[in-house]
DNA sequence: CACGATATGAAGATCATCTATATATTTTGG
DNA sequence: CCAAAATATATAGATGATCTTCATATCGTG
């Protein structure tokens, strides 16, 4: 019952998997180019219809996770003026974004399988 | 920014996420009749291929959560022998299977929208 | 009779979000 | 010209759910 998955296939770690989310968001916001924590945040909802969203003390604690293990990269904009921090893709976090992308929409497609087996039963 | 989303679509709320798809996963597996525990977590495993499993240490806490909700009722089996206990679904329980169903599957669909889209554009 | 599978439970560790607070600049409206 | 709102980042502490580990007990099998 413990043993790893004999399949070999995608395996759902409820604690990793709300992290995961949220990196996901991030990461495919910075592919179109860079950007710095608060338009990342608005990226996010706009292309989500507003049922992605960071609020403040979750993004930046996750910015700064990111940057730590290296998925992205942070430089403070040398200009005067508001001071706001750039982040962009490392090769890591493209590849990363990428295997986990995958690795979730295999979990996701599972999981709406399942949902919409439940729903289609009788009742 | 920290206004409800005025479009009312569903809100994606990372805490919560994670519990509600195990207790959704429990609730379905329930929805063709009852279980035990211990059946529940077959159960699960088995219809999702290995990827979504309960390690005993988060299933019971979790049924025991719910019960204490009113979502699923516990009966210890009265037959002597191996104890267990039989859940089944109540009213409140089917109600929200259906509810939240739809509520997960649409946070879902945007999710995989966005990762497809994420996926498709140009390196 | 020993071992593995079945069956449930609880305690404590871990860890990420969430709330709230703090600071500072820029833009907008009266 | 000044006040308020939006922009922009950051940290501390509370919360809460999973996860690991330990504990207990029965049943079937070799």
């Amino acid at each position: 019952m413990s043993e790893p998955n004999p399949t070999g296939d995608q395996e759902f770690d409820a604690q990793g998997f709300a992290r995961g989310i949220h990196e996901l968001l991030v990461l495919a916001a910075l592919r179109e180019g860079s950007g710095h924590g608060y338009q990342i945040a608005l990226d996010v909802e706009a292309h989500s219809n507003g049922v992605f969203r960071f609020r403040h003390g979750t993004l930046y604690p996750i910015l700064h996770r990111m940057e730590a293990n290296g998925l992205i990269l942070g430089r403070w904009s040398s200009g005067r003026g508001r001071r706001r921090k750039v982040y962009s893709l490392t090769d890591v976090g493209r590849r990363h974004l990428s295997g986990e992308t995958d690795r979730v929409q295999e979990i996701l497609s599972g999981l709406m399988r399942m949902l919409r087996r439940a729903r289609e039963l009788p009742a």
